[in-house]
DNA sequence: ATTTATGCAAATCCTTTGCAAATCT
DNA sequence: AGATTTGCAAAGGATTTGCATAAAT
């Protein structure tokens, strides 16, 4: 859970699963069954998700029996956020993960009512942050930015509750 | 824990705690002597705190021999954030606690390294909060923005391990 | 007198860990 | 074979809740 993985310069890994199994070669970890499920799961569509969605969407894809116990799914998070593939961040209380390979840095915007997640970028906003912490003499390292309201379909059918998915 | 608390226009509460009171009554709840405490306490310095900190730092605080439980202080914690005098951010799986009243808003450097925080503040990324949710329909309300990186102090002594306090 | 708040103990929720058995390389 | 990984059960850490008692209005 720490050092930044850089991939050399000569084998160009392409897909996320490609990426995790050189990550995990450098490491001398092994790849597995269960890493290679669940990183085909979570590459599969470009959700934000929790532990716990991706433990019950994974235990109802019987095509795989693959059963995957909980720990694993930690710990398979854990070195996927180590490898670089995924990004974290804590919402209501639990951690909420997304793709970081392959998409542009964003942040998002959250839904206070349904909690809904909408990304969006701006270069502006990066150009601030690392202004930011030059100004206080910070190595940048990264940001998360959340900016909190309603949506605009929350906005008109007021006062239902978190009926949806985190998109 | 939801509705924001506005103030009547004619009586201009001016301590936390006077503010705190007016909240309370308008609510139908009850100004007791353990929330006088724990308010006075918190606003007495401008710092960022934990609920065990608080919890720390009020038990040794033996002039009041009024002991405040882990539950109260959570209770009250929680009254103020409705109260809108504290704001909230989750920082390594906890709740960290700030001022909100009487404070500018403003954002964090936080120092992955020794967990040290530095605000700043920034008109420019309110505006681009205030755009981002313009072009998103989405009513703004507040935002969150975390700036991690290394701060001068540990990028000079490195690798050693969070060893101060939250400032 | 009534109603809300407190403190205790226990429960919850999310996440992590110890350990023996199973699986990679 | 030898090392890592898994799954299970149980532990952990932060926060919350049920309930009887204490305190506020």
């Amino acid at each position: 859970m720490s050092q930044p993985f850089a991939l050399s310069q000569v084998d160009v890994a392409s897909t996320p699963l490609e990426r995790f199994e050189e990550f995990l070669q450098s490491r001398g970890k092994r790849i597995t069954s269960q890493k290679r499920l669940l990183v085909e799961h979570v590459f599969s569509r470009h959700e934000h998700f929790d532990a716990d969605e991706l433990l019950d969407e994974l235990r109802q894809r019987s095509e795989t029996r693959q059963r995957i116990s909980r720990p694993t799914i930690y710990r398979v998070l854990s070195e996927l956020l180590d490898a670089g593939l995924l990004r974290t961040m804590e919402l209501r209380g639990r951690s909420i993960y997304e793709h970081d390979y392959g998409y542009p840095q964003h942040d998002h915007l959250h839904c206070q009512r349904c909690d809904r997640l909408v990304e969006f970028h701006s270069e502006e906003l990066n150009r601030i942050c690392q202004q930011v912490a030059d100004e206080h003499r910070f190595r940048h390292r990264s940001h998360r930015l959340i900016v909190h309201g309603i949506c605009p379909d929350c906005a008109e059918q007021p006062r239902r509750k978190r009926p949806v998915d985190l998109v």
